[in-house]
DNA sequence: TATAGTTACTTAACTTGTTAACTAATTGCT
DNA sequence: AGCAATTAGTTAACAAGTTAAGTAACTATA
């Protein structure tokens, strides 16, 4: 043990370990119907951040997907694989890759969609309507905060 | 895009997402510290954990670390060849290993503590101490509740 | 007290993520 | 216009996570 643990917060109130803890516990809920569909973690939020937009370069969807570039890369070859999306070059930028949601990748979230909206209201229920809604506003919040300190210029090197 | 986008929540307020994105944005911060110690952030959370107890077993410590076994046997190794964790086995139970902070490992702790603690107080501040520990209590709490649903018997197949 | 079943951990093979170097395209500067 | 600097994306080498099988130790039960 530390000779003085109050140093760092009890790891379940750290909130990089509080976060990944609870993300885990909804995960082990979610996953067994990702799996039963043949699609990864990584694949299925890929496919979501796409469905959001009408066009969207490839930048972009690794930012929402918190994924890196080469990642992405191999994630939307398989998605264009399996017919879900389509990834064309930009004619306005050519380094760009814009990326599409297909029919086929339509359907398939509307297929997936049901039993992924009970997964959740089941969450939700259990977790209580109001603190659900609670977090996921605290947490699109604290986003916003973090990110507008990070653009501005207060604490710029002169 | 979608027929019917309103089947899902916006990736924004998509809680799985939502917890991975702010997880990040808060590692974005801290990361160049832990890689100034040669640390990874697997590693450092296995230390943390450890540090909290004065005996853990290496599955407890995958359980709080969000780690699986496979991985923590690695950490463990790195950890211990580092001289930071002791990793003896349990005299009582064999199969078991039972792991310990060692001094050096509490001297590495209480030397990055400063800096982490800097990084900490200031993220805190950005967002608001208030909401920060708003944050905490509700991730705990929805923690708690995704337990206890977990465990009970309420719904199992009879 | 055997022994079937479970638990704790490790190892091995595979799949993913990560870092760094590279190509191609665009922008900014003079 | 010409060229350095930047940006988008890919590729390749490596490190990490994941799954499945294996070993050893313990527990419950007949």
């Amino acid at each position: 043990m530390t000779k003085n643990p109050s140093l760092y917060d009890p790891t379940s109130r750290s909130l990089p370990i509080s976060l990944l803890q609870t993300r885990e516990l909804i995960m082990e809920v979610v996953r067994p119907m990702l799996v039963r569909h043949s699609i990864t973690e990584q694949q299925w939020r890929v496919l979501r951040v796409i469905s959001e937009d009408v066009r969207l370069d490839a930048s972009t969807v690794a930012a929402r997907a918190c994924l890196l570039a080469p990642s992405v890369t191999r994630i939307v070859r398989a998605l264009a694989k399996r017919g879900f999306i389509s990834s064309v070059r930009d004619v306005s930028d050519k380094r760009r890759t814009v990326l599409q949601l297909t029919e086929a990748g339509d359907a398939f979230l509307e297929k997936v969609s049901p039993e992924s909206a009970e997964i959740f209201a089941k969450l939700r229920r259990t977790v209580g309507a109001e603190r659900w809604e609670q977090l996921a506003t605290l947490l699109s919040d604290i986003r916003s905060d973090i990110q507008a300190k990070d653009t501005d210029q207060s604490d710029a090197k002169p």
